[in-house]
DNA sequence: AATGAATGAGAATTCATTCAT
DNA sequence: AATGAATGAATTCTCATTCAT
């Protein structure tokens, strides 16, 4: 509406559009988290969003660059989510300790978004040029995390391991939450945080108490 | 009398049968690790074969059986491999670190089957009739391990914690391995392995030595 | 404003989508009258309809959907000529004619509608599910002719006989008339249809005049 | 058995190839008549015959002659049935009586041949080359029956009609009785056979009794 | 005389994409 | 900015036919 007065602004069309290209994103997410990648047809997205199938490729140069979006949007939200949480704690311990809390919370809460990353993960191999690498999308939250698990180890507080290896094994115990939970919906999410804070816990620190 | 005895004969599959069929199967497992589920087509399928497409419906009922055939094909080389390693052990530490050290090497040794055992298990959810259901092909392999680690519990050698998050946790940590292994080929298996032997050994045990 | 009024709304096919629903039906039953239904494919109908394969899915559902369509429409058709003609009688010997005429001049005028329907009332039983039922498209015109035949026998215009067996033999000798008629085009359609309704004439009524 | 003595012997492969032969026609026959003509392959076709695929090419040159040797059999059969009843008769009336009730009594007797052969009839376009045009296969039948028709009405029995249309009225009355019957199993045949023969027996006399 | 194996063409259907309006 | 229409490639599956044994 106020757009309208600033004529031929370039803004005004900019709004609309990442308003639809948000729109599309979170449709996307659903359907595929729904249905699995490959059933996620960019008609039954269109159908979601209530919009034609020409819509996406207008806003979007073709399926690879939505699903590029996905990603992209799923993690910044994630970010957003724990990134605060972790650097509020000043103990290694504590650090890892929110890393898989806050995460937790955010599958919980965003349970299709994380859904939707793994179909993506594994099915997105389907354009013959992987649309979206394994590597680009997950291997930098490995990174950091190795990363956050070495300087727990420079400090002190854990015992010497390979940072790589635990950092995989963790990412993974969080990763494969997101499936369990959609295969069994009343799972009791604070246990399972909970269980899996002390085992990595455990798994971690130099010395038993 | 060669058509009077037929009748009702569950006659077994003839020796080029056999051979056809495991061929096909193997062929079908490096497709879908190397392409992924869906772009592995009974096109594609048929020409790692060297054989025309009518081959494989001539063998198999359709495109659901031959990744039927897939999954009992690697569930089984992994059994064979796995089992008599367990079962050697008498502890349940013992247990563990077989399974977690008898799973690593046959992953080494058959990283495609295991590529195409988790493209499949997302892949193929994603057939508006799943063609292979996740829960059948896996469940099953975290329920083994959350009864061995139970017994690790009753038998007073592991510490309190929820058998089926640990499970799910191992069983992941374990999986994960495969697409870990296709990106970053000289990975040093023995390491890994240890490492995770070790992580959930003093992950599950009672008191530290 | 345009999106919101859509939702659950059953809004009318567009100009374009009933003229080209109208043509690849047309289209249809030259192909099934011509070819015979089997050979009556999609491929060979988007080719008479000079479009691609692809426009047929986009319009119907499937082929089932354009069979349906076909006979629909030949039905639709053939009423629109047929009962005004049958309603103008008041003596059941004239309606009993005017059936017989209408019809045949119906199918004078539309041989290939009703060629493409007995291809299909024969074709489609074929078809593991059967796409249009026999009895669907076939019976409720027996049932009509029966009961007008047993109306006539009521008024007493009419000899006691099985109305259905007697719907069953009129309805065969006009519906055996489209092959003959192609089989030989230049059929003396008038004459035919006067022996028609001749012989029928004397066939049901009562008392020889 | 007792060939093999006979060493080289040309008639004991024709004894056996004529064994097949009729064999194959016959499970053609009921497959044809109870899946409809396309879905009686010649995959199914060996299957009722416990026989291989390969059998049919074998002794038959392809699927059209088999179809071809379908025809003649029910043809020879319902010949061997009609004719001697026919000529038993003396008068026109005898004889159009003897026709109708003899082909009932056929069709009674052997419905999935007739029903066979109404779905060649209408399917068997299905080959590019009409396998078995219909003028061949029924014409005939129609033309022999006018002539009956024909000189009942030389001999001042019949009243004068088209034997043409007649004939073809009749034929296709009797005809469909098959998928009625086929339809509705417990139709009373003698009922209808009655009917019918009265039906035509009023239609074609010259006068009211 | 018969079989099992293999072929290749053709079927329906699905889908990302393009384009005129 | 959005839509409906159309395309063409790809997928699974079926089938008559061929051929070595």
């Amino acid at each position: 509406m106020e757009s309208e007065i600033i004529s031929g602004g370039q803004e005004s069309r900019s709004f609309i559009e990442t308003a639809r290209r948000a729109q599309l994103v979170e449709c996307a997410i659903d359907a595929i988290a729904e249905l699995g990648y490959s059933n996620a047809s960019m008609a039954e997205i269109a159908k979601r969003a209530r919009v034609s199938k020409g819509v996406i490729s207008y806003h979007f140069a073709g399926k690879r660059e939505l699903i590029e979006q996905v990603v992209n949007t799923v993690m910044e939200k994630a970010s957003a989510v724990m990134l605060p949480r972790i650097y509020a704690e000043h103990s290694a311990a504590g650090m890892l300790h929110a890393y898989i809390e806050s995460n937790l919370e955010f599958i919980a809460a965003h349970r299709n978004h994380i859904l939707a990353m793994m179909n993506i993960a594994v099915g997105a191999r389907v354009d013959r040029k992987p649309s979206v690498d394994l590597e680009l999308a997950f291997e930098p939250a490995v990174m950091a995390l190795a990363t956050m698990l070495r300087s727990g180890q420079e400090r002190g507080e854990f015992r010497e391991f390979s940072t790589t290896v635990m950092a995989v094994t963790i990412r993974n115990a969080i990763d494969s939450l997101a499936p369990l939970l959609s295969a069994n919906p009343k799972l009791d999410l604070k246990l399972y945080a909970k269980e899996l804070a002390t085992t990595f816990d455990i798994a971690t620190r130099k010395s038993p108490v």
